[in-house]
DNA sequence: AATCCATCCAACCGCGGCAGG
DNA sequence: GCCTGCCGCGGTTGGATGGAT
């Protein structure tokens, strides 16, 4: 079992606050001077009162050079739609094919507007854990930059007993997160 | 103008995976 | 193999905000 982190806040850090200008900077000054990394002792060393996590989350969130912020464009939805579908809610396997998008922000945009909006065109609940994605081997695999037509697509999805998906489905994702530059070519707010 | 309600999203929480001792 | 600690992930919460009444 678990033990209780180390990294838990002291209970007058617990509770949700928001980050100052002032903790940004010293977050942002620390890393730049020493890098990621060592984020249990980070707080101490940069003279924040915040545990090691959610200065990681900070960091990774918000903070980061490349961070990209602003809506998402269409073709970023449509491609969240794609991938969700292929994989589930692994948002941070989705938010690696979305350049300067964290997990954090697909997430929130998945639930918030993604979400309803299948719902209301009449889809299965698309919110459903990773126990049962969608199987997509029925799916036609043409390259589309209409969000419609791919909302179509997903009319036809069922979930499945067996965590498969077939990559036939998508010739056009490159699902390869590690080692290939990235090849979506949405727009470039 | 005041209150209520729904929505958004930043932040937190708990857990699993993994590495090192 | 077990324990401990760190990292990263997905789910959830709660404050802020804006629209409706």
């Amino acid at each position: 079992m678990r033990r209780p982190s180390s990294q838990k806040p002291s209970s007058s850090d617990s509770q949700k606050r928001s980050w100052s200008k002032e903790e940004d900077q010293k977050l942002i000054d620390y890393i730049q001077k020493h890098g990621e990394g060592c984020w249990p002792s980070l707080p101490q060393a940069a003279g924040l009162r915040r545990c090691g996590k959610s200065c990681r989350l900070r960091w990774l969130n918000y903070l980061k050079p490349d961070i990209k912020r602003g809506d998402f464009g269409e073709d970023e939805e449509d491609l969240i739609i794609r991938l969700h579908a292929l994989l589930g809610n692994r948002w941070s396997l989705i938010a690696g094919r979305l350049p300067g998008r964290t997990d954090n922000e697909v997430k929130n945009y998945w639930n918030s507007h993604i979400r309803k909006k299948l719902i209301q065109m009449g889809h299965r609940d698309p919110n459903n854990p990773r126990h049962h994605r969608f199987n997509v081997g029925s799916v036609k695999s043409e390259p589309s930059n209409s969000v419609n037509n791919n909302i179509e697509d997903h009319k036809v999805l069922e979930p499945t007993s067996k965590p498969e998906f077939n990559l036939n489905a998508f010739p056009d994702l490159n699902l390869d997160l590690t080692l290939t530059a990235y090849c979506y070519s949405g727009d470039d707010r």
